[in-house]
DNA sequence: ATTAGCACTCAAATTGCCTGAGTGCTAACA
DNA sequence: TGTTAGCACTCAGGCAATTTGAGTGCTAAT
């Protein structure tokens, strides 16, 4: 069986509807609807033709007709050819002076979630293959000392060290010198043994000092997980399909522990596939089963870079979701570049 | 009418039962539930007398009752009173090299989770009366410069400025003596236009940069909306009084925000009134009608403190979330004080 | 190829009934 | 005077029967 022009139209108008009102939709509705200006029968045969092809579903007999995830897609394939998406336009309202790169994240995640009407997440961008581009070690007080680590991308990570000794300014400087000529421009998996070993010899007699420096900016920065913020995650409620208590009580679970989504994410490789579509069952993580997600990147620069998600449910409005991810990521990547 | 021993005991028997099973509770239940050897008909006359008082309350009648927020009130305060709580020994389990408060916070919000099985929130510690320790800029690269702040309880904040020219090592230098000559030890509120003034007649050419500076680390320090860290909101499913759509929604949304909840753990004026407990509509904010909260503080040092809440259902185990809560707070006390 | 008509199906809403838990009251008892 | 047994009454919740209405599939006519 061929999937003409006709049927194809017909489709369209059942997802259509059925993202607006979430109720099966019935053939004399899409006989109104559509400007085909066919009867409710002629409908039905093709209704019927089409679950036959298996791009909608019977809920049970003698309801209205749904999409089917194979449906969905087909509509989505579709959205993504032509590329011309409306897009409201978004801002996001940061304060201008300082960039803080995870108060540009939450700010992100909301404006995604108020203009969706679904759950936002955003990651901050991976440190994976990403440099250090200045460090500092400075005294705070007698017992401690305080090391700044700046990345590439401008992300800054510091942390207390707890030292028994007071250092001279002089050491601290020299200290300092040290670091960053040894470490500068490496990214965390390149501080292997043998620049440790180095730096130690170096050190003099500070190498156990240099160690418990290494230390804890080697694990502050591995054991990081993703940053991940979410928003929106209560617009759930909003989708009574999703409004059971055993579903919603998942979803809510997997968008509080952000680490399965992160995972979702991330989970296409490395590359930057711009913007994916998730349906249903294509998910690969179990709590978004009943859901659809939508992911999207951003860049800060080469090899650096975040994730978008949208969760919603199936019957999403792939069209403006698809369309504010656009607009964001193109707003961060001006945003990040600004930066620069 | 007075409210007797044998009252009490059977009041304490209602509440008791009640938080175990959430059903309304019947006089043949209680009957046989304490010791006091009285049939059900005695009970019967004692319940009508409480409920006369406004202790318990019947969902309808020929139901059982259940305790009423007096009568929770009633029962708290005599809880609060034997100080003697079982706690069960939770141990914060935190990387014990850096010290990050954010990591200490949460980590203390998922435990206090995962223990009670309700909902949590913990805010970071206000920066109200917060001095200055330590402060330093260092140029990053040629258009920023970085800002640290170090305030009394070892909170760092950090922010990257802009700058349009690179500044000599030397003019840093004096810069940073300059600026921590004059602002160490004082607090936000204190750094007054007589103090900005004073700094940018001594700094000579740089007015307009340490204008900026001043701007930027007063924003950040002023502008920061109390941090705060939830865990466990979906613990909220397990209670079915608050399962249903509207309720669970308002109040995941609140958890979400976290604003009003962060203004309900501070409402008490600014002192340390040790552990509040706010019962159903004793609550000040719409969000946790249906709920009971209990709030304690814990402190970093003088003047320094933040605060715990447990949101979950009215027929909460007081019990065991005021012992929780007493451990916890011990807990990140000595936490804090080892860390000074 | 399209349509009107009709019989059929099934979910959801409505109704009525029953049951069991629980109460309040009264009269009897210690 | 406080306690208890007994009984009538209430009401939510569960269950089954019934109705309703939206929607389908099929067939015969156009």
């Amino acid at each position: 069986m061929e999937l003409d022009e006709r049927k194809m139209t017909i489709l369209r108008a059942i997802i259509q509807n059925y993202l607006e009102t979430g109720e099966p939709v019935g053939s004399r509705t899409i006989s109104k609807y559509t400007d085909l200006n066919l009867s409710s029968a002629t409908i039905r045969n093709e209704m019927s033709d089409l679950e036959e092809m298996g791009y909608i579903i019977q809920p049970h007999t003698s309801a209205g007709r749904i999409p089917s995830d194979k449906g969905y897609r087909l509509y989505v394939d579709m959205l993504m050819q032509d590329k011309q998406m409306e897009m409201d336009n978004l801002k996001l309202e940061l304060n201008a002076k300082s960039e803080k790169l995870d108060s540009i994240l939450k700010e992100a995640a909301k404006v995604i979630a108020v203009n969706t009407n679904y759950a936002s997440m955003i990651t901050a961008p991976r440190y994976h293959r990403r440099r250090i581009k200045f460090l500092q070690l400075t005294q705070v007080d007698n017992a401690s000392l305080l090391a700044v680590v700046i990345l590439e991308g401008n992300v800054v990570k510091n942390n207390l060290i707890h030292v028994d000794e007071v250092l001279t300014q002089e050491t601290l400087l020299k200290l300092n010198l040290m670091l960053n000529t040894f470490l500068q421009g490496l990214d965390i998996e390149e501080i292997n043994a043998s620049v440790m070993q180095k730096l130690r010899t170096e050190s003099g007699g500070y190498a156990p000092l240099i160690s418990d420096i290494l230390d804890v900016i080697a694990t502050s920065l591995e054991n990081e997980e993703v940053e991940a913020y979410t928003s929106g995650s209560t617009n759930i409620f909003k989708y009574p399909e999703l409004n059971d208590s055993a579903k919603a009580s998942n979803l809510l679970t997997a968008l509080e522990e952000k680490k399965e989504l992160t995972e979702l994410m991330y989970q296409e490789g490395d590359s930057d596939r711009g913007i994916q579509v998730y349906i249903g069952d294509e998910s690969p993580i179990e709590a978004t089963k009943d859901c659809s997600v939508v992911t999207a990147t951003y860049h800060i620069e080469e090899g650096v870079y975040g994730k978008i998600g949208i969760i919603g449910p199936r019957r999403m409005d792939y069209k403006k979701v698809v369309g504010t991810l656009q607009n964001l990521m193109s707003e961060l990547d001006q945003i990040f570049k600004k930066g620069k």
